[in-house]
DNA sequence: GTGGTCTAGACCACT
DNA sequence: GTGGTCTAGACCACC
């Protein structure tokens, strides 16, 4: 499982690869009750330390996306719809602050859409 | 100067004292030349480490925001135009990892759009 | 054999089918004597592996609920009275950890009750 | 801030000192907005490692009881009314398996209650 | 001083 | 083999 880990960037490891995987589930590319990599296995993998691959797989544990088993591995247990549904719902608290911050110092909503564009421009 | 600090945000408390500056400049509260609260009195009101206070003023300082003068403490020294063009790169610095999250995981701009339109119509 | 196994519980697969089996003989769908699908048969059916179905039987016949016997395979040998004190015995085990939570916490010993009671009516 | 870890228990450390805290909040020990111990001297005064009080704090951060701030240290987040709500939930999710499977057996209300108090009565 | 992240590696229970 | 827990210790940003 390939997953363009950025070292460099400043969002922490971890965060990264449950971005992957939620992605994966969102594309379509894992589905329910597909088994993911071992936790030593993704480790290695991506040449990270083991404990960093089981923040990622024990967070989105917490949060229903996949179930842990004991002698079998991490299961993906969310569908696409919940998953969508989960990410959209931590988009819009993200955003939240951001705009309401500057909608309150006089900036406008055309203007927060346009930086929206830029920004997903040059996003790679 | 009241700033509505949100100590259990996830910014830092320095960005948001330097955030609340930035808008009471932009919507006119603050002009050129008025002279900030004392880093002591303004530590003070907001009940913070007066460092954290000293670390929000110089580093806005460092932005030609402010002036430091000695025994007169910190004065305004941007005109709403500059501020602007620095609040708008906060909002895109603000929004880039959002961004590059959703669009890593399939998210179309579109949706983006449509949330903050959402955001910005149910905000205060 | 249907076993109702939730492959999502915490508790341990052998587990669960140890107690499923033990269900069986309460509520006398098994008798004693009865002969006790084949290892490799349970397996395929309830799609777990084998190990795990050995070990279920093997701590049954420790507990001498079941026996084994070269050729014919494992047999029930335990009344139904028996079965009912191990099935105590389980039963005590799983509400320690629990009722020593709640305790430790300051939740009184009707609101635990309370609760049960509460549950038991809202059940199947 | 003593905790009476027991070490040999099959709970896990970061559970006993999560269970710990929680109590302290629901007796009033621990208020709103008070500061925890910091996870080195906690970790000290217990004896364990730093990162055994880490997961403890972080997972009570994100049920909403606690609060981290870099620089400050963990704040109590919840009222008690709240966290009596989290725990019954928790108390009540764990009991529900246990009882739903022995009712299914043919236990009776009666004999589960009787489990119950004999369990309050032993548990220290 | 504080928490946040990451590495390295141990021992255990479960399949 | 798998995940679950725990120890030891590093470097960073923030107050």
């Amino acid at each position: 499982m390939l997953l363009n880990l950025d070292l460099r960037s400043s969002m922490p490891i971890y965060e990264q690869i449950k971005l992957g995987i939620l992605g994966k589930i969102l594309n379509g590319e894992l589905k329910r009750d597909d088994v993911l990599p071992s936790i030593r296995e993704l480790a290695s993998i991506l040449r990270v330390n083991p404990n960093t691959v089981i923040r990622a797989y024990k967070e989105l544990e917490i949060e229903g996306i996949l179930i842990a088993r004991q002698g079998i591995g991490f299961l993906v247990n969310a569908e696409i719809q919940t998953t969508r549904g989960i990410f959209m719902a931590v988009l819009q608290k993200e955003l939240l602050e951001p705009i309401r911050k500057a909608k309150r110092s006089g900036i406008e909503l055309e203007e927060i859409i346009e930086v929206v564009k830029e920004l997903w421009k040059n996003t790679e």
